[in-house]
DNA sequence: ATCTTTATGTGAAATCGTTCACAATGAAAA
DNA sequence: TTTTCATTGTGAACGATTTCACATAAAGAT
């Protein structure tokens, strides 16, 4: 449970707590990335990658620096290569099997979205306790009832709850999917949610998005960092 | 474009510029407290507050410092009143006229989320370029022809916009909008915008957020600090 | 081969954010 | 009243993150 573990850490070299700052850049940098992959651009150096997300070349090749040496002196880094190597580094280089709770406007949003599937993050299964919406087809996956969570979680090898059902019951159903085993999950409830030390939880809040930029605007607010 | 206003700003006191966490957790404190309130709990102490929310007292009572002494040592924050400071400071005790861009999965989905409207963000434009959306009724809402979006914009007195379109077309979208005069955007698309320096944006970003995910299981990353 | 140019990788310095620790203060009890 | 108790508000210490600055290395030019 502390800091990273060894397939990012060189025999013997003494591993160093990774800031949530960095993981979150890392992204930026995996989507930017993509994209010049896929125009076909071979080399990039770490100047014209930070200038894309409004970073600094310092913080890119920093960031880079706690996981290995993945550029070259003179050149810049290989576009496709620091892609895959981030892409291992953040563990999306495998299929994430996600079970989604709650098929309403949010959990419909999320089903349709093809990134996710894209970017290794696989809906498998819908959960949802309304007997109108279950077995109700949505793009292709049979919505089931969320009584029976436990065996369908298991059986289909889920790692990652999206929690898209109103706040007042949003514990419940967390309590009942971690009693399932699940480690890690993406709440979009407005609540702070309880859950073990042992399982990963990460909450989407517009409303905090909302209300920051009614901030920024009456107090005239700058940006004074780069924030990932 | 520094730092704070003065009407947080007490005469010849020296601002200081306040964090992003800072603003960040306002919300989180707006949030609980609004729970309390409605509960009918007439205090709270920055222990039981910072308790709810996964902080530190330390934490909570420094931010609300910054912007003045709302408590009573002995007894704690009168629950109501620190509410509606909150809110004042976020600039919510106000309406903000919100338009739409793209009324798709993620776009349909904010319209039909009576919360924000509840929290002062009202949502009273919608815009896309697809014929068969346009002219339709969403929620009480015509969608508007986005290649008309100016005038609109301007005489229904819109201040922030919601970027629900796809990536590829999202810049010339935040291109017109920020023409017609608005000085926040909430962005969906997965992608950098450019806006000027007196324009603020806020990503919402849910691949990063899974990514963030993956990554602690693959690495067993342990959350070391209250993060908002 | 050698030189010049460009850009990485990384300690050290600087900045920024969090936590500590306690004096100050008001409420409640005696 | 006076004392006790709980809890705030805040400088100062601490810790974390970002930025600086430069030695180092590779590519490309001559
Ligand atoms: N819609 C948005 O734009 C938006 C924005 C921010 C946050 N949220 C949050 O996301 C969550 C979902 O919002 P929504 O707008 O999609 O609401 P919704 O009412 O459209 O969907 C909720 C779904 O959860 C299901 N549900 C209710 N109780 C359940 C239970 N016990 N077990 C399983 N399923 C249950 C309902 O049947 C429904 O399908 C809410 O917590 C909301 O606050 C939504
Ligand atoms: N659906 C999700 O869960 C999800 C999650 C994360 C990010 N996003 C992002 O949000 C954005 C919207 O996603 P979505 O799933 O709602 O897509 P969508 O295709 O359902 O909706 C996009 C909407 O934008 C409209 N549109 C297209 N071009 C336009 C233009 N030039 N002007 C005005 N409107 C235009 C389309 O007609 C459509 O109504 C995308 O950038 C996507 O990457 C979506």
């Amino acid at each position: 449970m502390e800091s990273i573990e060894s397939d990012t850490d060189l025999a013997g070299k003494i591993e160093k707590r990774i800031s949530e700052s960095t993981i979150r850049r890392l992204s930026l940098y995996l989507r930017a990335l993509s994209l010049l992959d896929k125009k076909g651009v071979k080399t990039i150096s770490s100047k014209e990658l930070a200038s894309r997300e409004k970073l600094t070349p310092a913080q890119v090749r920093k960031d880079l620096s706690f996981f290995g040496s993945f550029g070259t002196r003179g050149l810049g880094y290989p576009v496709s290569e620091l892609r895959s190597e981030i892409a291992g580094i953040l563990g999306i280089n495998r299929i994430w099997k996600v079970a989604l709770f709650g098929v309403g406007n949010i959990g419909s949003a999320m089903v349709s979205y093809k990134e996710f599937a894209r970017q290794g993050f696989q809906i498998v299964k819908l959960f949802d306790n309304d007997q109108r919406k279950i077995g109700s087809n949505h793009k292709g996956i049979i919505v089931s009832d969320v009584s029976n969570l436990e065996p369908e979680i298991k059986e289909a090898g889920i790692e990652i709850a999206i929690i898209g059902v109103p706040a007042t019951v949003a514990q419940y159903i967390v309590d009942d999917i971690v009693a399932a085993g699940i480690k890690a999950i993406l709440n979009f409830a407005p609540i702070n949610l309880k859950v073990p030390s042992d399982v990963y939880l990460r909450n989407e809040n517009m409303s905090m998005e909302l209300e920051y930029l009614s901030f920024a605007m009456v107090n005239n607010h700058s940006e004074k960092k780069t924030k990932p």
